[in-house]
RNA sequence: CGGAGUGUGGCCUAGUUGGCUAAGGCGCAUGGUUUGGGACCAUGAGAUCCUGGGUUCAAGUCCCAGCACUCCGACCA
């Protein structure tokens, strides 16, 4: 490709708005423009590069023996009904209409889609198992688009979707596409850690999140020393230790407690540890229902733990005024005798403590010795305990908190699809029976900002060879002056540059062609290591005068004199 | 959705207590000097100062409303 075509340009300034690495270098380096808010323009360079990046997912899914297709991007929204996930879905769905009336949902993920494409055939056990997968712009209408391609409303993405007999054989596949990301993202020249997430509004049992490690990241997650157990922290379990369980329980008691709302005041004021108070924390869940969550005073609540166990959809904290109409109030609530007011959640770690104490319902009066079972009973109880840097794991191995970019998932879906939409395929007893089924994404735009943030110096991207979007920068340099002389030196430069960029191209190089007649040397360099190109080739008078170009790998600060007509074979080798 | 902020040629910014023809850099065009790290000189084009309303003799500047964008949070992958 030559540079003297492209309408687009790196630029030198960069607003004070864009903070993140992968942001700025793809925007100066001129790889993509935003349009509007998480709605971008892949220019020349980008694209290329993010064709490379579906090249090797391809590759890779099809070695593992998953099958190509195309969905339209325009859902029936009866589809989406049929799983109610036309409510229940994290982001908004985008609908539209078409002249007849007929609604569509501009599709973020393609579940119902797929189970439609395959109930259409009538599938037997013998055509089973199969995994499907595409390419396709998502929507998704995020309360917040930023940092670049990290999140955006509108994105390239792999996905997968695998149909099973049964869950042994599902579990094969879960293995096998596991294996396959590792695969992928190492290609792309990524790190990644797969960690145990919430399956949210995709359904199922359980899934893992495949993340890059980076401060910009939006994914929190925990991973232990011994590098055992990594989890995301909506689902993270730790080892909740006993406290004080030999104690015997004393006689609960009401006492008078000045004191404001917070936790520390309690510690203060009663002068016993924050692990022996009871947090309380009053939700109202999108049924309406008042939910309180209780807690040992050391813990946070985990709203994610907290709506998987109740099985909401939405959680919201309760306002002062509510928790007053309950017969509580803000900073002193108990769940002693809240049973019939609220559904009483307990977190387990409530079973680590004894004579605990906490609020009595009533402005400034407190409990003390509150014992689980004697005083209150919960109506759940379970893990809603949100885990932090620092605790144990369950096998006792220290917890430490990081961040990362998600860039792929894959998800056990059970028969939750196949069930709601009535999928089924004839077994081996000619009886109607429901899929089994996985889905497995990859996040294409993310990626590549992934692999950005990973790769850059002060200069610039350095892309890894797989992706980068061309091999080898060629550049020319040549004076002006003496490219007008008739005589030979500079005028040569660019036919011996000419040359050579057509003979890269025979050899199946894929270059990129600095041929630019008015930008300056420096301007060039700059622009390549901009670029991220793996290897700048140079040529000049001076390279020329040894019958040679320069060759710099990105990245490494040594140049290397090749003989021209050496180059491409050393190129390739 | 809550909080904060921003909106000025293609890009990055300046613009004072409201005051003359809206300033600079980058980029672009033309000519010239240059050519191994974003070089220099000259000339030039390019602005509904986000939109609408208001206050005022006078608004880029103050007020109100809207829109867009950014950041924090919430939400979400």
């Amino acid at each position: 490709m030559l540079q003297s075509k492209f309408f687009t340009k790196t630029t030198k300034t960069v607003s004070h708005d864009i903070k993140a690495v992968s942001h700025k270098l793809l925007y100066q380096a001129g790889f993509i423009r935003e349009s509007a808010a998480g709605r971008y323009y892949f220019l020349p360079l980008g694209i290329k590069a993010r064709d490379k990046i579906v090249d090797v997912i391809e590759q890779e899914m099809n070695k593992a023996g998953a099958i190509k297709i195309i969905t339209p991007v325009l859902h029936p929204i009866e589809l989406w009904k049929e799983t109610n996930r036309t409510n229940s879905v994290g982001f908004e769905l985008m609908t539209v209409k078409d002249r007849s009336g007929s609604e569509f949902a501009l599709g973020g993920t393609a579940e119902e889609m797929i189970v439609d494409l395959v109930r259409k055939f009538n599938v037997s056990y013998k055509d089973l198992p199969f995994n499907i997968y595409q390419f396709s712009q998502k929507f998704r209408d995020e309360l917040r688009a930023r940092g670049g391609l990290l999140r955006v409303r509108e994105f390239l993405m792999k996905d997968a979707y695998s149909f099973h007999a049964d869950e042994d054989d599902f579990k094969k596949e879960y293995k096998n596409m596991r294996n396959t990301y590792v695969k992928i993202f190492k290609r792309l020249g990524l790190e990644t850690v797969m960690v145990e997430a919430d399956n949210g509004y995709i359904g199922g049992d359980y899934c893992h999140e495949f993340v890059v490690e980076s401060e910009v990241g939006e994914s929190r997650f925990l991973i232990s020393e011994d590098g055992k157990y990594a989890a995301h922290e909506d689902v993270a379990k730790f080892k909740k230790e006993n406290k004080n369980l030999d104690e015997k329980e004393k006689k609960m008691q009401e006492v008078e407690a000045k004191r404001s709302n917070t936790m520390e005041d309690g510690v203060k004021l009663h002068k016993l540890p924050l692990w022996r108070q009871i947090k309380d924390v009053m939700f109202v869940d999108d049924k309406d229902r008042f939910i309180l969550a209780v807690i040992r005073g050391d813990f946070d609540v985990n709203e994610t733990k907290l709506k998987n166990l109740i099985k909401a959809n939405n959680l919201r904290h309760a306002t002062d005024k509510e928790i007053k109409e309950l017969g509580s109030e803000s900073g002193f609530i108990s769940p002693v005798n809240m049973n019939k007011k609220a559904i009483v959640v307990a977190d387990d770690s409530l079973r680590t403590i004894k004579n605990a104490y906490g609020g009595a319902n009533k402005k400034y009066r407190d409990l003390l010795n509150i014992n689980i079972d004697r005083d209150y009973k919960p109506n759940i109880e379970g893990d809603i305990a949100m885990a932090q840097d620092g605790f144990l794991s369950e096998s006792g191995s220290k917890l430490k908190e990081s961040k990362g970019i998600e860039v792929g998932n894959i998800f056990q879906l059970g028969l939750h699809y196949s069930e709601k939409m009535n999928a089924t395929f004839t077994n081996k007893n000619g009886k109607e029976q429901f899929y089994y089924m996985g889905c497995y994404g990859i996040g294409v735009d993310r990626t590549m900002a992934a692999i950005v943030e990973k790769h850059y110096d002060k200069a610039g991207i350095i892309w890894p060879e797989q992706i980068a979007p061309f091999k080898v920068h060629l550049i020319l340099i040549e004076s002006r002056k003496q490219k007008a002389a008739s005589s030979a030196g500079q005028a040569e430069s660019r036919k011996k540059a000419d040359e050579l960029y057509r003979e890269l191209q025979n050899s199946e190089i894929e270059v990129l062609y600095d041929d630019r007649e008015e930008a300056s040397a420096g301007e060039k360099f700059a622009d390549a290591d901009l670029i991220g190109c793996p290897f700048r080739v140079v040529v000049s008078k001076k390279t020329l005068a040894n019958d040679s170009v320069e060759v710099k790998k990105r990245g490494s600060e040594k140049c290397e004199l090749v003989k021209i007509d050496d180059i491409a074979k050393w190129l390739i080798g």
